[in-house]
DNA sequence: CCGACCCATCAACGTTTCTTGATTCGAGGA
DNA sequence: TCCTCGAATCAAGAAACGTTGATGGGTCGG
């Protein structure tokens, strides 16, 4: 919600966070076969349940994943429309395009 | 250098925290423009030097940019490879390929 | 040689982030 | 109802991060 309304750069600098510690890195790899919930990060991951909650929150926050609530169980999945963006991000800098323009030269 | 020897999702955490952060993410914008100078990001991003000179080592550390001196003046580059592989890690973990595989379920 | 210039590095400081353990909350089962 | 279980939240501490100002090291022009 919030990142709706930020800059184009922030934005894009918040997505990476996300993906900025290797803990959030195998939530995701793990995610990208499916759901899962909590527990089962936990047994993979061998971390502590607070632990994994704090990493999924960020997540969560950053819209990297969503939670869908079954009984006592909370199953996360992956978002594929942030990892689209971050691919997009990646393809719009990529140097070939537009390379020599806006040139701004301060030395010779 | 030492990035070779990193296990994938170590590196992976490296490249993301390298955009992490908004100046950093401003800088790339820049580059991919073409080659610039420590001079010419200041002018343009109104930053200090030294504050640049941080940023510009965290990226060039993690493999996303190049510096090459002439005489006084050092310019950096976007490394295109480092680009690739960020968009690779976001096809690799974006979910539908081998959805369903790789279950581990401990709650029904 | 001397000064100006571009850039990297350093120490110090405040801020943010991550981990840990304890507590709390909600949903089920006995 | 009471107890258990999955998960979120909180407080506290350690560690990493980013900014600032000062210093140092090359490189060029005078």
């Amino acid at each position: 919600m919030t990142t709706a309304t930020l800059p184009a750069t922030a934005r894009a600098a918040r997505w990476f966070h996300a993906l900025s510690d290797p803990t959030r890195v195998e939530i995701v790899r793990m995610l990208s076969h499916g759901e899962r919930c909590v527990c089962e990060l936990q047994n993979v991951l061998g971390a502590q349940q607070s632990r994994l909650s704090f990493h999924l929150r960020v997540l969560k926050e950053s819209g990297f994943v969503t939670d869908r609530k079954d009984g006592r169980w909370v199953h996360y999945s992956l978002n594929r429309d942030a990892l689209d963006e971050i691919a997009a991000f990646a393809a719009a800098v990529r140097p070939g395009k537009h390379a020599g323009s806006c040139a701004t030269a301060c030395c010779p």
